[in-house]
RNA sequence: GGCCCCGUAGUUCAAUGGAUAGAAUAGAAGUUUCCUAAACUUUAGAUGCAGGUUCGAUUCCUGCCGGGGCUACCA
């Protein structure tokens, strides 16, 4: 059983019994190091309530905890009780998880089950670095809520339809002169992206023609000639036009190829797709139930609309005057699909950039308008921008990090420093490879997810992603050197054998193992962003086997006295560091 | 203008309303008979400003000052 559990129903009974009272929640901290002890109970809250100061209060509750089960005694600083806890407790503890393989990383698993979205990229553009951070948040909160016992889905929304995917079309049917992946060599993601570039030069060089020509800027944008060819085939397009539908077939499909080659190098899959394509008209299905319901109302050009100003909000469009869909009405779709696909489904995360903040308070406020229950649990996982030392990414500018760039950059880098340091030597070549993939990825993983994900990142390609400090590739060390140490003991484990008192560091390292699996819990449930990125379970499989080799050490720890010296001082430290960094030095709910 | 997010050491990041605000880097000074020095030890250095709430505020509230975003019949 775990310590809080125990405390916990300790704590209240020895309040029913002291002072009569039923209390609810028990606030335990880790002991800070300066005191003895080493779980303390915050005993201010309580005053108001006894009547009795702090130090009463927590001198009675403390004798009546001392010598009960795993704690064996206590003292009071002002209003903080601390505890101290047993050695026992910890090796009891210690043998029970020793034994479990599956220890802290499966949590048992629920009927809860949740779909998450992420990456979701246009399919006129490349992807760049902030759909790197989309994908490695949405991807990290996946297995974080996998872990936690959850049901998962990962799934992304792919935006096949719209104007401006009319956009490329259009361009690469005028300049295009049949060019195709396998004839350029491009990646056909990029080949594409070209052609959206070059349509918005044109539209551009269009714009200013009209403006010289004498027409007002709003019109000239409205009546570029590439701008009313895209718009005429978009509506081709939702008529079902053969010639368009095929070309759009054919060019969607060169994007998913060279999307889907980034997602492997990136180490990050999908269990389903869903295109817009096939959701807009199911999204307009509701439209029509909403206006019958009355959540919506229709203007007199024929756009329909919901008003949110009771709930602090504006008026919002659902769907425009000549017919077609919005994004919203391709949202509502979307969700309603997931859900009829997922009938076990009863949440939803999207994984979305924080421009989009409104589009999602709306989008869900709307979803639960229309009534539908599980549009109680839909959340935003909202990320901020990626800054270069340049300024803001601008893909029309063509200001930004491409992905494919970024990762064969890190993969370099990695390279460099091992030939560098001559660690590789006597590996061959594909396993040097995948070494400096590990290194190189992890690193940009590692630099990417330890952010707050509500915070921008200012990312330098060059400078900061470093491999030294609070980095992957020291955590990577450190797991190279703990298993080149486990290769060479050999432990049989017994309690018995161990004399000594549990030294700080041994202490700690139990106490953190104790408390991963409520760290995930926590992180899993509290939809917290910040815990969600600093305890990041997935962060590249150096976490898991970090943690694999966590229990076999501490074996080692207890049960070789002569070895367990050696390590103390030459690893503990290490492994301590390690900890710290990975963010689960924070013992808040043990 | 309205609404939302962010302001913490030189820098990059932490801190469920709790004890002396933690790390890492960069700076200064040291450490190699021992598991891989991509390491370790010591040292100095921070809550934008002003109020409020309370036993206690980096955290909650108000105002200001900075930075960013949204405010499209774009997605």
């Amino acid at each position: 059983m775990q310590l809080q559990k125990i405390l916990s129903k300790n704590v209240i009974d020895a309040f029913d019994k002291l002072f009569n009272v039923r209390v609810e929640n028990i606030e335990f901290q880790p002991t800070k190091k300066e005191f003895e002890g080493d779980i303390t109970i915050v005993i201010f809250p309580f005053v108001k309530l006894l009547k009795q100061t702090p130090k009463d209060i927590a001198e009675k509750l403390g004798s009546s905890l001392e010598k009960k089960d795993c704690v064996v005694k206590y003292n009071v600083v002002s209003g903080f009780l601390n505890l101290v806890i047993s050695d026992d407790y910890y090796l009891d503890f210690f043998e029970s998880i020793k034994s479990n393989e599956k220890y802290g990383f499966i949590l048992p698993t629920t009927n809860d089950a949740v779909m998450v979205e992420y990456s979701s990229p246009n399919t006129n553009k490349p992807l760049h670095l902030g759909h790197i951070r989309n994908n490695l948040l949405g991807y990290s909160v996946s297995e974080i809520l996998k872990a936690s016992g959850k049901k998962v889905y990962k799934t992304q929304i792919i935006n096949d339809r719209g104007i401006h995917i009319c956009k490329s079309m259009v361009s690469w049917l005028a300049y295009g002169n049949g060019e195709t992946p396998e004839l350029s060599g491009l990646k056909g993601d990029k080949l594409v992206g070209n052609y959206y570039v070059k349509y918005d030069q044109v539209y551009q060089e269009q714009v200013q023609d009209l403006i010289k020509q004498g027409k007002a800027d709003d019109d000239a944008k409205q009546q570029a000639p590439i701008l009313l060819e895209a718009k005429d085939m978009l509506l081709k397009w939702e008529s079902g036009d053969k010639e368009v539908v095929s070309l759009w077939k054919k060019m969607n499909q060169w994007v998913y190829d060279g999307f889907d080659v980034t997602y492997k190098r990136l180490g990050v899959d999908f269990d389903s797709y869903y295109y817009e394509s096939q959701t807009y008209l199911l999204g307009k299905e509701f439209i029509k139930t909403g206006l019958e319901k009355e959540v919506f109302y229709k203007k007199d050009d024929g756009s329909i609309w919901c008003d949110l100003t009771s709930e602090g909000l504006d008026e919002k469009i659902v769907l425009r005057a000549d017919g077609t869909a919005v994004y919203m009405t391709q949202d509502i779709g979307t969700a309603v699909q997931r859900v009829k696909d997922h009938p076990d489904i009863n949440s939803m995360v999207y994984t979305v950039g924080n421009e989009q903040d409104y589009h999602f308070k709306v989008l869900f406020l709307i979803l639960k308008k229309l009534g539908f229950s599980w549009a109680e649990n839909l959340f935003h996982l909202s990320y901020g921008m990626v800054d270069l030392p340049t300024g803001k990414m601008k893909s029309r500018e063509g200001v930004v990090v491409d992905a494919d760039d970024l990762l064969e950059e890190m993969s370099e880098t990695a390279k460099n420093i091992s030939k560098q340091l001559g660690k590789l030597d006597g590996y061959d070549k594909n396993q040097k490879q995948e070494v400096y993939e590990t290194i190189g990825l992890g690193a940009l993983k590692y630099f990417i997810l330890k952010v707050d994900p509500k915070k921008r990142i200012l990312f330098d390609p060059k400078e900061s992603v470093d491999f030294q400090g609070n980095t992957a590739s020291f955590i990577q060390y450190s797991y190279a050197r703990i298993q080149s140490i486990i290769r060479g003991i050999n432990f049989k484990p017994s309690k018995e054998k161990y004399q000594q008192p549990l030294e700080d560091n041994e202490k700690e390292l139990i106490k953190q193992l104790e408390l991963f699996p409520s760290i995930i819990q926590n992180s899993a449930t509290s939809h917290n962003p910040g815990l969600i990125a600093n305890y990041l379970y997935d962060l590249v499989r150096i976490f898991n086997s970090f943690y694999q080799s966590l229990p076999i050490l501490k074996s080692a720890l207890i049960d070789k006295k002569n070895f367990r010296v050696d390590l103390c001082r030459s690893v503990g430290y290490t492994i301590k560091n390690a900890l710290g960094i990975l963010g689960i030095g924070v013992v808040d709910r043990m």
